[in-house]
DNA sequence: CTGTTAGCGCATTCAA
DNA sequence: TTGAATGCGCTAACAG
């Protein structure tokens, strides 16, 4: 009769006692059978496995986790997740991470250190077994402590603590990379319009562009231009450049954005793109480049490779691996467009 | 002697014996003092109070959980992590959590449905005591099941069965409301430019833009032109509809990637905008806005709201209140900018 | 090979 | 007012 059934009711997740209910064998033997331990019959294992089957048993992970002292869970702390830069970060590790058997808990500081604070705690509460700090944009950060009972991976902006591990896009090399394209293809007379000279990145691609320049033995028709990350800057500058200097043959824009307000103002100068002139942005961010006139060349930061370096990298700490800290460059690559096509 | 200390040991976290022990009482008692239970010694539970703070005590969830059945967690389940839409959500829901004390898993599916299966099945087992699922557009979708152990909400793409709970925006009152700002502003020769007729969101915002415009007496001076929901594109069909119809005064985009298509050919063709034509977009996306010429008027979705409210939902759903289930419209509102400016 | 026992950390009986 | 005992679901000793 259905009032007998001692175990499984069908609503309430089915425990490892219903199974060994089910299976006829105690609690014991039905977790040997489950986790493959040795020492089990194999006829028993079957019985116990089907009898797990048939009630959809899981594990209850608060249960495991209780005994081992692990959750299985990571925390993904970001400031910025509205933005288009920690985003892809952030889904890189989501991704890695998701395809194992850890889950990944989300928090957004927005930036703001009381946040950052509530959330740290948070996710310590909850015993994660990890972090992510994912930045909004690549200036050294403060790091979230020095004596956190568990590692901490710092992506995108790296703490400024030198004992902290952090992974971070290689700025000064997408300058190179561009430049050297340019130069690849034929430009000799280039110009760079920069960012926002209180971001580090817009300094360090600044800094990769003039080292490549240097290296193939050509100089900046012009000082390098600071400014905005806004389409309305990279108008005006380019305004500025073609009336300044007629030779022009190539922009370096230090951000997608720039680049696109640089061709919108080459476009109303009736300056040909990329017959006269070629122009190359930052960040391969998809809704500029794709859609711009003509499609813009851009270095890419490889933002998901670098999450997924992240979760790795903590994964290995998490397992025990001591690493020395420090600051990784990671490598980014550039996408080629017609804006850069050779002539 | 430190090898008689019994118990806390400064790298593990305090657990509650280590309270009760500090404090000199038993754990059961820490238990009640730390939960504010009375019938506990206003001057032992002082006591209580400060050993716990001394060893930073905070209790073990998964302790907890096992206890009351419960992780206090919900998950969050999006088909596009990185687009556009469903991120706002998922920002707003993450922050209405977040300030309480439930915590957030995140799974990006990607819209593949395998993936989904494996996210789903992932948070079920970790227990989640709720769920979100994003979706990437506006389309109804399958449902998760109908048969799960815990409330399900469905934010933006709504879940075709209708014993589900499912919020989305109203995208047909947006497509009112633009045609109502525009004849509030004088406009009077409108025309439709949508995007892509595949998604509902297009054929929704066309329905409003239609009832709005013949309940102000007007018509619409050339059919409804769907194509894709790229800038191209609204810059191909701008270019045919100032050919085809010179007393046009007004133009309605179905997103602002096409809108910003509709104002780069508009200045191409050296039409005035919003002197002789005004242009509105959906979708209030920051990056094309603010930086276009002039700054676009864009009705927004309000998406971050949207987040709020299934989160405030599923906190309800989870607290035992039965709903109807059924799809809910979330109101939109309207950002003024130049592009319609009053002349 | 299988079952009994113990304990992870906590909250809640119930007895003192 | 306090404490000993119980159990959440599971795994790992150990004993049979």
């Amino acid at each position: 009769m259905a009032t007998s059934n001692p175990g499984f009711d069908g609503r309430r997740a089915a425990t490892l006692r219903d199974v060994a209910a089910l299976a006829g064998v105690s609690i014991a033997t039905a977790s040997k059978a489950l986790n493959g331990r040795d020492q089990v019959h194999p006829e028993t294992r079957e019985r116990v496995i089907a009898a797990a089957a048939k009630v959809a048993f899981r594990p209850n992970p608060m249960a495991q986790g209780l005994l081992r002292g692990q959750t299985g869970t990571v925390g993904l702390l970001t400031d910025d997740l509205v933005g288009r830069f920690s985003l892809p970060i952030l889904m890189g590790a989501e991704d890695e991470f998701g395809s194992g058997s850890v889950s990944v808990f989300l928090a957004d500081a927005r930036g703001d250190a009381i946040r950052q604070r509530h959330h740290l705690h948070a996710f310590l509460d909850r015993r994660v077994d990890g972090l992510i700090a994912v930045a909004s944009n690549t200036d050294p950060r403060a790091t979230l402590g020095r004596e956190l009972p568990i590692p901490v991976i710092y992506a995108y902006g790296p703490s400024l603590d030198p004992d902290d591990t952090s992974l971070v896009p290689d700025n000064v090399s997408a300058g190179e990379i561009a430049v050297e394209h340019l130069v690849t293809t034929g430009r000799r007379h280039l110009a760079l319009i920069s960012g926002d000279e209180a971001y580090l990145a817009a300094r360090d691609r600044t800094e990769g562009v003039q080292r490549a320049v240097a290296a193939a033995g050509l100089s900046l028709v012009e000082q390098v231009m600071y400014g905005s990350w806004s389409e309305a800057w990279g108008r005006t500058a380019t305004r500025a450049l073609v009336d300044r200097v007629p030779e022009l043959d190539g922009i370096i824009c230090a951000s997608d954005q720039i680049a696109r307000g640089s061709l919108d103002a080459l476009r109303d100068l009736g300056v040909p793109v990329p017959e006269r002139v070629a122009v190359l942005g930052f960040d391969n961010w998809e809704a500029v480049v794709a859609d711009s006139r003509p499609p813009l060349t851009s270095v890419d930061m490889n933002f998901e490779a670098l999450g997924r370096a992240a979760a790795r990298r903590l994964t290995q700490a998490m397992s025990g691996e001591r690493h020395a800290g420090g600051v990784e460059k990671l490598p980014v690559r550039l996408v080629a467009r017609a804006s850069t096509a050779r002539v």
